[in-house]
DNA sequence: CAGCAAATGAAACATTTGTATTATTTAGCG
DNA sequence: CGCTAAATAATACAAATGTTTCATTTGCTG
């Protein structure tokens, strides 16, 4: 990475840790957005940047720069001998990775967005919004994914623990799996994220919840699948990739967008509750 | 707002015969310079292309355009951004306010994909391929993800510990998070995925981990980060939301790949042992 | 050559730019 | 709590910007 950027952007990293929280808000802007250096006035960049024109000055100053100019020189360089094929005026572009397992790489970013665009399509959003409304009834809500699918559950568990104290995330540690679910009933709902190959004991889990009367949501590849099979909303999701192995990029999106759902039915204060509650995390080593 | 940019170089070209001498100085030097016209002020072109600033002026007129800054855009946008169409998408998300709540899930999609397409870009790919190189040579490969971050975290340690042995997900339960890191080394390596607002855990592991000489590979969403401060690669990803909490389908997606990379590197047979331990996995139910 | 319309240049303008200066806020400390 | 020094915002101002207006030059036609 460092070779791609000019010294001036080194300088910015390096520099970072020493500076005052304003100036890091400008010098963290510039390594992220080092076109609009070369592309914006100064004071364009200071509003992109969310800052005041002073601000940039000052910043351009204690990193030992004369003038802003100087700053501004090396990314408007770096700009203009960028791209060779510039000089194929009227040519559309198409820039495509170099050959080889690069190529790999390509199909499976198209693969990922065509997972994604499909996962949040038009027509999973009202089963998503019902889903949503379901858990959101619920005295309590359960989650369940195991093996790959364990990480969109976990991340759905976690986020939703942040607003609400009713959710249980089903794990299989010590044993004790069989009794976290024994007081599942009607009232309840359970989150089942499943992909082939299905794990038995997510089958037998589905089961006995079914069978104790609670909601199943149901994010899985099919309305086939044995997770959607007693599921009250099954949201289908693509998990395909060019790769040997599946993926959950689907599944995990769509379990953001049902927290978000979630906290939005939660109401007002949800919102500044959970960003307080992450950042209190953050600051105290709560596990250490 | 998709390549506008050809087209005013094409509108230059076609309208070039009939302009005055002057005007057709001025229309030659943007044709053969086309940066400077996003790079520079008007009056910077206009003495660079040896021509009074009134000249280009009556050439935006004479084009049709209502004043300099319309026929600047375009350029600007191309220097902007590798892929013109990605650009469009994203910034269109940004300009979005709080509209009513199917435009937020609708955004979201746009959010989710516009990640996805930073995160497995073309910059990254190369600094994805020389992290996987690094964790392909290191002795052990600690992996470490807390909070939200532990969902790819989990998953890329789920699916390297098929084919792989010598792998440890970093793991806060029990208090025993020191002592699983006491062992790291200089030929050890160290995933390590942390997202506003860092973790001071996350923070302390990875500063104690390059202190003892490990190789550390950072999946983060600045290369300012703190996470990314000793990294030996830095893979930068969005995490952009329209919700209140950041996504991580992007740190997904980057850690899927890396996954797709080592299994390549680690030779034909790997393809195949994982699919075996999958599918016995499902059967057997191995937690239970 | 005179006449004259088109093209170009020069000057003037209101804005906007980068920066220096001053005022205000913030954070730490006794 | 007040005090103080650092950090930030507000203000001021000269220089530069984009544009319009007006003056000058150019190239043509009769």
């Amino acid at each position: 990475m460092e070779s791609l950027y000019p010294d001036t952007i080194r300088l910015l990293i390096d520099s970072y840790a020493g500076l005052t929280p304003e100036l890091q808000k400008a010098a963290r802007f510039m390594v992220e957005h080092p076109e609009e250096i070369g592309l914006n006035s100064m004071r364009g960049v200071a509003r992109e940047a969310g800052v005041k024109p002073a601000t940039i000055t000052r910043l351009t100053k204690t990193l030992g720069f004369p003038e802003y100019e100087s700053l501004r020189e090396p990314f408007r360089q770096r700009l203009r001998t960028r791209s060779p094929e510039f000089a194929a005026k009227f040519q559309s572009v198409q820039r495509r990775g170099e050959a080889g397992d690069r190529s790999i790489l390509a199909d499976l970013r198209a693969q990922e967005m065509a997972n994604i665009e499909f996962s949040l399509s038009d027509e999973n959003l009202p089963i998503m919004e019902d889903a949503a409304q379901t858990m959101h009834d619920s005295r309590r809500v359960y989650v369940l994914g195991l093996r790959g699918a364990h990480a969109p559950a976990f991340l759905f568990h976690y986020a939703y623990q942040l607003f609400q104290e009713n959710s249980q995330l089903l794990d299989t540690s010590a044993g004790i799996f069989a009794d976290q679910l024994r007081g599942i009933g009607a009232s309840d709902s359970l989150l089942v994220v499943s992909f082939p190959p299905y794990t038995q004991l997510t089958i037998d889990a589905v089961e006995y919840a079914a069978e104790a009367g609670a909601q199943i949501i149901a994010v899985t590849d099919s309305v086939i699948s044995p997770a959607a099979n007693a599921a009250a909303h099954t949201i289908v999701t693509k998990n395909q990739s060019p790769s040997f192995y599946h993926s959950f990029t689907g599944a995990l999106a769509v379990t953001q967008a049902l927290i978000t759902m979630l906290v939005t039915k939660a109401g007002g204060d949800a919102v500044k509750i959970v960003e307080e509650a992450e950042k209190q995390l953050s600051r105290i080593s709560a596990y250490w």
